[in-house]
DNA sequence: TTTTGAGTTGTTCGA
DNA sequence: GTCGAACAACTCAAA
């Protein structure tokens, strides 16, 4: 029996290509125990989407290492208890993994290495599914920056890394003759019969990861700047959900981007302009390390007494039904229940309308996402939730409040968004298809839409809720 | 230490 | 329809 194996442990790193944990394991020169361990804790674990996600995403890299004939052995508990047991069963004295940048991970990193270090085992954690390591990029007074603009301009100034790893020839493998519970035994996948939405939608792993970047890049950036607000306009990359399970590296992204802006002069605009939009994410994983209590409570800490609402249940659910009787609100949930996946300009409409109009407090509207998306991601969930609530970092001033139907005409004039998920209102003319109650009669029974029935009546009042949230903001 | 300018994504109103 | 101003005050970052 081959003995001394090294522990790799796979986290938010299912990719073979750029990856540095794999990279320190392969040159420790000695076969790589593939191990993945599924927690789930009690806050924040993967939500249904997510889960769904990670299995197909599982799959995937199991069959890819199976290509290399190497064997990805899955675990179900705790890795403080499962990581030690395992490196004394085969005599092990060296684990890696790629850092996950969420408190929790964070606080286990903290105890594995205390812990495995009494055992004189070696825990090498490499740089997580980030450009720049958090505490790495800091302002004059060697603070942590908290407004955006300053963030991005010191990355540019520190430079983006975009050196590339290839994909291993072959891999010195480690069979595993203890217990191990088969991939189906992690029971991921819900069994709810919307996750035939995200089926028809999305084509997770690694391989799709990079064929979709290729496409992206390729295809000119399908004009990003000057279409992205526009939530029919398939103009943004959806790489979102790729990037949060590290089925591809933001360096390969940077490496594209960067690669066709220096070709195609006219395309170097576009190519800084989504660089930016990778930089708020980076943005987002500094912030939630610095300030580990945003995900729960808010940023800044005169918003603690605001009095958000913390159940509403009638008007909790129209928003997570899509039933607000707000066309683009109520088309933007649709997407999402469906999808997996919502605009992020209308993503912004939606949570400025629970947070805002609603008044409900934005970590209802977080757990919602959470559990929905296939992109969610801590760091970026907690941060967006708070910045439209108001009480985040780059905080927005308190009297922009969207308006649904403004912005709906303005990012959706023709319709074709609000016809796409409300299918029930496909017939009225584009001036009504904003706010159907405006509708004259004979307008309406021309359409076939029998306001309150096929369609539901506003469930709010737009102008009084948006005073009061005024009032209620102007009076911090 | 003090000062200065700036801060992702908006809406409404009135000229 | 288009455009600019007003809508607070505060914090951050750099000079």
């Amino acid at each position: 029996m081959i003995k001394n194996p090294i522990i790799y442990c796979l986290k938010n790193d299912l990719r073979l290509l750029d990856n540095s944990a794999l990279q320190f394991a392969i040159e420790a020169d000695k076969p790589i125990f593939f191990v993945y361990i599924y927690e789930s804790s009690e806050d924040w674990s993967p939500g249904a989407a997510s889960r769904w996600w990670l299995h197909q995403s599982l799959l995937s890299i199991k069959t890819d290492l199976e290509d290399l004939n190497a064997k990805l052995y899955f675990f179900s508990g705790s890795a403080i208890e499962i990581l030690p047991k395992l490196a004394a069963e085969v005599q092990c004295d060296q684990i890696v993994y790629s850092r996950v940048y969420e408190p929790e991970a964070l606080n286990q990193d903290r105890k594995l290495l205390g812990l495995l270090n009494d055992r004189n085992i070696d825990l090498k954690i490499s740089q997580g599914n980030v450009l720049f390591r958090p505490g790495s990029i800091l302002n004059k007074q060697d603070n942590v920056y908290k407004v955006f603009t300053p963030f991005y301009k010191a990355c540019h100034k520190k430079g983006f890394p975009s050196q590339l790893i290839e994909k291993p020839k072959s891999l010195l493998t480690f069979n595993y003759k203890g217990d191990s519970i088969s991939f189906e035994d992690l029971n991921l996948v819900p069994k709810k019969s919307w996750i035939k939405g995200l089926k028809a939608q999305w084509k997770p792993g690694e391989k799709n990861a990079n064929k979709l970047l290729k496409k992206y890049t390729t295809a000119g950036l399908f004009q990003y700047s000057e279409k992205r607000d526009f939530p029919n306009l398939d103009s943004t990359s959806h790489m979102s959900p790729y990037l949060h399970f590290g089925e591809i590296s933001p360096q390969r992204i940077i490496y594209y981007l960067t690669k066709i802006g220096n070709e195609k002069p006219t395309l170097e605009l576009e190519s800084e302009n989504i660089i930016r939009q990778l930089v708020w994410r980076e943005f987002a994983c500094h912030i939630l390390v610095s300030y580990p209590f945003t995900t729960d409570k808010p940023f800044q800490d005169k918003f603690t007494k605001f009095p958000w609402k913390r159940s509403d249940k009638k008007l909790i659910a129209a928003w997570q039904q899509g039933k607000t009787g707000y066309p683009l609100i109520d088309a933007g949930m649709r997407e999402l229940w469906a999808t997996g996946y919502m605009h992020n300009r209308v993503r912004m409409v939606v949570a400025s309308f629970l947070t805002k109009n609603g008044l409900i407090h934005w970590k209802q509207g977080a757990l919602w996402f959470w559990d929905t998306l296939v992109d969610a991601d801590l760091a970026q969930n907690s941060m967006n939730w708070q910045w439209v609530a108001g009480c985040g970092v780059d905080a927005a001033p308190y009297f922009r409040i969207f308006n649904p139907v403004t912005q709906s005409k303005k990012f959706d004039a023709e319709g074709m968004y609000i016809r796409r998920w409300c299918p029930e209102l496909n017939e009225l003319p584009n001036k009504y298809i904003h706010a159907p109650w405006e509708a004259p009669k004979h307008i309406l029974e021309a359409a076939c839409v029998n306001l309150g029935h096929d369609y539901p009546d506003p469930i709010l009042d737009l102008k009084a809720t948006r005073e009061r949230a005024l009032m209620v903001y102007q009076s911090m």
